[in-house]
Order: C-alpha cells, then structure tokens, then sequence
DNA sequence: ACTGGCACTCCTCCCGGCAGAGTGCCAGTC
DNA sequence: GACTGGCACTCTGCCGGGAGGAGTGCCAGT
C-alpha cells in the first residue's frame, strides 16, 4: 500500500522533471498528477525514497529530481510501453521502402531513428557471425596494382588493393578462379582457413601472387568482423544546448569514437528487448552523464548488429525505448527478407 | 602613410580579438603592439576603420572587434602566410603513409585536418570529370537477385542490386562481358551512353536482363558523381562552447545537411589556393555566422576534391588557411601517385 | 495513517551603486 | 596638419542587500 503510493510518486517525479527540466515540489505534483493524498503526505514519501537514494535534491528546500537508480526503478517497474504515434508507426513501417542498396538501409535507419526519439542515433552496420562469403573479385588497376573485392552474404563490401607487378590478365582470372572455389558460401572464419592452405595447393606460376593475394584478403576478412557505425541527427543535440558540459560535450566526443561506440551498442546483445544504460550505469566515462538506449536487431534470433541513441539522463525513456524497440524490430525483418 | 597604419591597427585588433576573443581598446593595442603612436591617435584611426565599416563595438564605450569585412581586408590585404609548425609539418608529410585505400586516405585525411586545425574539418571523396570506368562486376546474390558493382579509375566502389528473377549463370557471364566490352575505360558520360544503347544490339536472350541492368547502372553512374564527405573533429565544437548559438549550433546543423557541405566544398574550385567565406560571404544562411576555409586537391589542374574546416568567424585564419593548403596538396600529391 | 499549519531555508530575481574600461572630443604641441 | 594629453562621459560587469517565493521538515491534531 504504502510501497505502492511511493513508486506513485516516483513516476509522477520522473514523468514531470523529464518534461519540465525543473525540480519537482509536493505541492506540483499533488496538483498534476491526482493521488488522492495531501502535500504533506507526498513530502513523507519523498523523504524515504530520497533515503534510499531514488531521488534527490539539489539543494536543501528545491523539489526532487530522480537520480540515476530514480531511473533505473521506473524503467524496470513503472514505466508502461507508450505506444508510437500513428504517424510514427507509418514512418518506420515506410521508411525502408525503396531502399537501394545496404549502405542506403543504414543511412535511413539512423536518419528515421533520430528523426522519431529526436536524439542522437547510432546504427551499427549488419555483422553476422554465420556471414558467409559470397564471392571474390580480382581487377587489375595497372599493371602493377590489383584491387581485391570481397563481398559477403549481408551484401557489405570490402575493397582493398595489392601491390602485384606484372601480372597477367590470364593468371589474374585463373586465381579469381581458384580464390572463389576456396571461398565461396563459406563462413568468414573458415574462408579464412582456406585461403591459409590455398597458397600451398595452387600451379607453381601462380605461387607468388596467390601468397600475396591470400595475405590481403586474410587482412580484409579480419577487419571485416569489426564493422562500422553510422551516426544521425547531431543537431538533436542542440536542444540541450543548456546542458552543454553534462550532455552536449561528452556525446561529441564518444561519437567521435568508433570504438567506443562499437563497445557500446556490443553490450546490447539480446534482441527483441531494449538495453538502457542510465548515466554512472555506463562503462564509458565521458557518458556516464548520459544514457544510451539500444536494442539489437536481426532475426530469428540470430544477432546482425546493434542501434541506438544516446541523450541526457533526462529522457522520455518509455518513448525512446518504444521507437528503438519498433526500429529495430522493422529493420531485421527487413534484411532479413532482402 | 595613414592609410598603412590604419592598417596596421586593423592587423592588431584583428590578432588581437581572435587570441583573447575579447573587444580590444585603444589603450590594450598600443601596450601589446609596438606601433609607435598614442592611445587618442589609435581611437581616430579606430573611428575611421568603424566609419569605414571594417570593424565595430558591441556597445557604446567597449573596445573593437572586427566585422567580416574586416577580416576580409585582413586575409587579402594583410595576413602574411604562417609557416608551419615543424611538428605539422611532420605529421602532413607522414599521415598517409601505409593508407589501404581510398576510404582510408579519406579518413585519414579528415583526422590529420580536424587535429591540425583544431576545427571541424570536411573532405569531399575525389571526383574527376575525366574519371572513368575501371570494370562493372555482376554477382550472383540469390535465384532472384543481382549485386552490381562499380569500379571506377579512382578506386571508388559503387554497388546496387537488381531484381533479376530467374537469371542464369551463363547468361550473367555473358552479360558481364557484354557491359565490360561497351564500358570499360570509358569516361562516365561515354559509359553512360554507350549502356543506353547497348540493350538494342544485345542478343535476344539476354534483352529483359540487359535492359533491367543498364538502366540500374545507368543509375548508379548518376548518382557516383555525386560525391560524398567525410566530416571529422566535430568534437573541436566544444572549445566553442559558450558561442553555441552563433558556432556549435549552425555547424552542426549545417555537417546533417551533406547537399550543403557539397555546395560550399564545391564552390572552392581553384587547386592551389584556398577559399575562404566569412560569415555573411557564406551562401548558406544557418552558416553566416561562422567561416569556412577550402581548398580543392588534385594534381596538374585535374581538380579532384575539396576539402576544408569550419569554425567560428573568428579563427586564426593565417595557420588555418597555411594547413587547409598544406594538407590539400600533399593528399593531390599522394593520390596521383597511387 | 494522513493532514493542516507553521517556521525555516535557500534560491532567484531585482535593484542601486560602484569601479573600470573605453570612448569621443578638445585644446595644446611639434 | 598630424599627433598627444587630458577630461568628461557612457556603458558594462560585479557586488551586496533585500523581497519574494517555492519548497521543505516537523509537529500537533484528526
């Protein structure tokens, strides 16, 4: 009963500080939000949830605002799932028809996320530890230079080019040949055995530039596992320009990180339902003023990457997860069928 | 004679208001640059640069800054070019060595030119009218399904798929030779046409497909020369922090908006020498309250690209504009060479 | 267990005054 | 005629002191 009044109020506190940016008094909330008690009753509860740490004041007589575990409870025990608008459930169920190609379906993703939270979006490009290799290209650029392209099952591609003085159009497409027979449908871990052993097995005129060939194409399968992210709706961030040092600041330089980022939307493993890091929750230390909302996508539970957005503590957290939530969802289904 | 101190004054003010960011008064200039005149002879030489509308007060009794006319006159009339560090100077001559390919030579670029200029720094993929087609590759994605990949002479990759139902193995090959024979090492514009007619002389077999691929080649050549950037040290904003309406603001806006970064970069056309728009100079409207400085790459008067900085009006357009120059070449230099 | 009342705290806003920086102008000097 | 020293003036920025107000904690009462 009681317990139950005082997760009330913190709801109420966190739904009117997110809105309002100001601290928030008994008195307000009482006449917000109608739990049927008086002021004073409020301000008993909010000494105990301050007590245990939900909450907090910045200075002795303002109203409360939630502290990072403020939010931590609501996300887990409060906070109901917002359904989207109408307007953006058309968005993200439209948003992908007509896209081009894989590059394009990362572009609108990021776009279509910061548009609908109206944060910062990161999209991870699709990786998938069953990717298998699809096919290898080998073109001559002169006659000294080879550029070798890989392409893989999510339909990403690599390009690299080798140093491999005079070669011959005809050897070139007979190693084309004998690179694709050692590689093609393989996954990338095993493509890369193959190739190991390739250099071993091929004509003797072929030796040298098989060595080279294999030895770049070894170098591309392994950078490919580390995929790229893609980064959207910057000028969100404009908005809490107020909030320059705690927010603005510090995702300016974590974006700058692909690392970082990398490492970040990585801890978002499970599909399907949505990884919120609160402030100090956050592994990162620039972003531990800042949350980050993410959701793995892909399907049949089978991980293709991460997305997400990242934006101060004090966001509407039950929206923002419901439009990752959605986004990814419809983002899987969608690579899933092309 | 009056004239030369005039200008004189408006050097100091000018170095003076970039370093400290704060209007400058008679008094301050004389102490901190040896002209060898009063206080009171500095204020009418003041009053006329003012009259004159090279610089201006906030307010009634402050000192000057300048207007963007008056560093207008600075950079044509009075900045002396500022030699590089030796530091930079190493870090320009060394950035690019063990570049794999162009993605990488564009990222580096962008780094070495944000870190340099402590700004935010733009660079724009390499375009060559005279580009041309280095090999089209067709790829079996699926029973249903075609990646087409473009190479171009610059090592660009350009990829799209097609909806081919029911394609044979052979008849891809044969059509890859085809495209391949009417396209290869022609300039775009010619690759573009020569595919146009192509579908009319190709055997009837092939007619549906060879019509389905050309048309999405024909595609793909369109949109390839429309470039893309790379942006970089956006992080660089926040030493901007407290102009966040006139600096953080509209640049970060204006870095979303890829069509206007490819206008500005564009518009810097000569290699060799930089372009520099200040403030209201800038054609984009969110952007008149800030600079940029661009210079296009290449080598032997084949204009590649453009590349460049943002920053606040007030920068130190000297350094700025010696490093956009130095880096402009050196990348033309490294990119004709490989 | 809840409520009304009350004293208290602390922030924010506003105001006046003061110091300082900088100017414009004028009369004087070389 | 060009420059300078001096002077009065203006405007900002900063400080201190209330006044107002929001909000709290506590206590006594229902």
């Amino acid at each position: 009963m009681l317990e139950d009044r005082k997760l009330q109020v913190l709801r109420a506190i966190v739904s009117d500080y997110v809105s309002s940016q100001e601290p928030v008094g008994s008195k307000a909330l009482v006449e917000r939000h109608n739990l049927g008690v008086s002021p004073a009753t409020v301000r008993n509860d909010m000494a105990a949830l301050e007590e245990e740490g939900y909450i907090t004041q910045p200075h002795t007589s303002a109203g409360r605002i939630p502290t990072d575990k403020g939010y931590r409870l609501f996300i887990d025990r409060l906070a109901g799932v917002k359904p989207l608008s109408p307007a953006e459930r058309r968005a993200i169920s439209t948003f992908l028809s007509g896209a081009l190609d894989l590059d394009d379906v990362v572009g609108r993703t990021v776009r279509l996320l910061a548009q609908v939270t109206r944060q910062v979006a990161i999209v991870q490009y699709p990786v998938l530890s069953s990717e298998s290799l699809r096919h290898i290209e080998l073109v001559s650029l002169s006659a000294d230079r080879v550029l070798a392209i890989v392409i893989t099952s999510t339909g990403k591609v690599h390009q690299r080019s080798v140093d491999l003085p005079g070669h011959g159009e005809a050897d070139l497409a007979e190693l084309r040949t004998l690179v694709n027979a050692a590689t093609a449908g393989a996954s990338l871990t095993d493509a890369a055995s193959s190739l190991g052993t390739m250099a071993d097995h091929v004509p003797p005129h072929l030796g040298a530039m098989a060595a080279q060939v294999s030895s770049t194409l070894l170098e591309v399968l392994g950078t490919s596992t580390a995929t790229r992210v893609v980064v959207g709706g910057v000028p969100n961030l404009t908005r809490f320009g107020d909030e320059f040092e705690t927010t603005v600041k510090p995702v300016l330089e974590a974006l700058e990180e692909q690392v970082v980022l990398l490492k970040l939307l990585g801890e978002a493993a499970t599909p399907g339902d949505v990884t919120v890091r609160i402030g100090q929750e956050n592994p990162y230390r620039e972003l531990q003023t800042t949350s980050l909302v993410a959701s793995a996508y892909g399907s049949d539970g089978d991980i293709w990457a991460s997305l997400g957005v990242v934006g101060p503590t004090r966001m509407d957290y039950p929206s923002t997860m419901a439009s990752v939530r959605a986004v990814a969802r419809y983002v899987g289904r969608f690579l899933a069928e092309s």
